[in-house]
DNA sequence: GGCTATCATCTGGCATGCCAGTTGAAATGT
DNA sequence: ACATTTCAACTGGCATGCCAGATGATAGCC
């Protein structure tokens, strides 16, 4: 795989946890972990310390380490700090002097198609690019980082809201209309359209996770392969 | 100290590096620092996958750990991410029903005491207890720990910067703008005062850094103690 | 039967030993 | 004298062993 097994581990457990192997409020210890993955307890450990401070899992001494659910407090929470993120991000592509928004008209005219032909997977596909690209424009890497981070803890909700929920055709419009502020550099606008799409998207996706249950219907398979 | 000694080498490693004892760019390694500290490499390895995912150092395989330097382009970003963080703790705080802005007042004032009298330690705890309190306050936990988490890192510069420049007359208006602003639930107000505030910080803490050099003037005392 | 004390078994915390890659100075050849 | 090679002394990566605390089934008591 890649160079350090700690960083394989980081990744794997990172992905096992956000695609919804890992069961919420299950404990696991490093031993075992470590015997799943084929190797000893000391990339585990090491690995896990970063899960811990990513906030995906909680370590509690002598008694194991807990993957943590994701709430809907959570997902206010996450949303919260990715708007203010994005916006931020939005605000500097638009007051910047040299910019190339070309990237950004394709994938708007992108999830147009999409949905005429009612693709979700490939309007999901280049909604993930647009957010993606809009923040990695603004050349700020830390907020990049950030914003990243905050919003891969949420993948695994709006997967699964994607198919449970009529197809979003308002975001496309609000994607347009947020670009079209960015062109002409309203920033006022931007401000305002971001409040309206996010907090419509936050409540879209509560709406959903509180109809399915706080977590995501998806069980662990990890502990009965160990049997 | 505390319960666990990666939890100690963290924050004692965390609070040498803001503070400026160790040098940046130069290369640790983890028997070093765990001889110094009195442990052994374990605690000491895990606590420096936390400060890499911090973005304080960064491990160099069969090199050693360096210490990452706080560049101007580091402070612009980190700055930017603060203010994005920040406002909307802010908005949150101006539209939100039920809140209590006493402290954030008690402290505005205090910050105008401070100033009367001079007093520059005295304003810059007001200054910071302001900042932490209105995050604090806008009860977006993840929000405050990003917005903490990233200013920390330039505490070192902002405490050389305080002794090297005038009285803050002027961020004590903004502080008083701000509130005024929150009271009033004027959030397009709040936007103008934000930029303006931290644009304005911004280039003043450049300005010191760039011309006193771009790290601030503290060696490390830790290699001569070594030897 | 129901309650309590016990203890084998589990956990994470930590120390330590070995390995392989990297380095820079000493040893070597020209 | 200089360029090249070599190699001892580092480094982080990883495996492993021991420890103390926490747990829960069980044995013993009332």
């Amino acid at each position: 795989m890649s160079r350090s097994l700690t960083q394989d581990t980081y990744e794997a457990l990172r992905s096992a946890i956000l695609v919804g192997k890992f069961a919420p409020d299950t404990l696991w210890s490093d031993r075992e972990l470590a015997a799943q993955l084929g190797f000893s307890r000391t990339p585990v450990r090491e690995a896990i310390q970063r899960l811990a401070a990513d906030g995906l899992v909680e370590v509690i001494p002598r008694r194991g380490t807990r993957v943590l659910p994701l709430l809907a407090d959570d997902v206010r929470e996450i949303h919260q700090v990715a708007r203010a993120l994005e916006l931020e991000a939005a605000i500097m592509l638009a007051t910047s002097r040299k910019r190339d928004l070309g990237p950004l008209q394709r994938l708007v005219a992108e999830m147009a198609e999409a949905l005429e032909a009612a693709d979700r997977d490939r309007w999901v596909r280049a909604d993930e690019a647009f957010h993606h690209d809009l923040v990695e424009a603004c050349g700020n890497r830390r907020l990049a980082r950030m914003y990243h981070a905050q919003r891969g803890l949420t993948d695994r909700a709006r997967y699964f809201a994607l198919h449970l929920r009529d197809l979003p055709t308002k975001s496309a419009d609000d994607h347009r209309a947020m670009l079209e502020a960015i062109e002409r550099r309203d920033t006022a606008r931007l401000c305002e359209l971001y409040h309206e799409h996010w907090d419509r998207t936050t409540a879209e996706l509560l709406a959903l996770i509180e109809r399915h249950g706080s977590t995501m219907p998806v069980q662990s398979t990890l502990r009965e392969e160990k049997k």
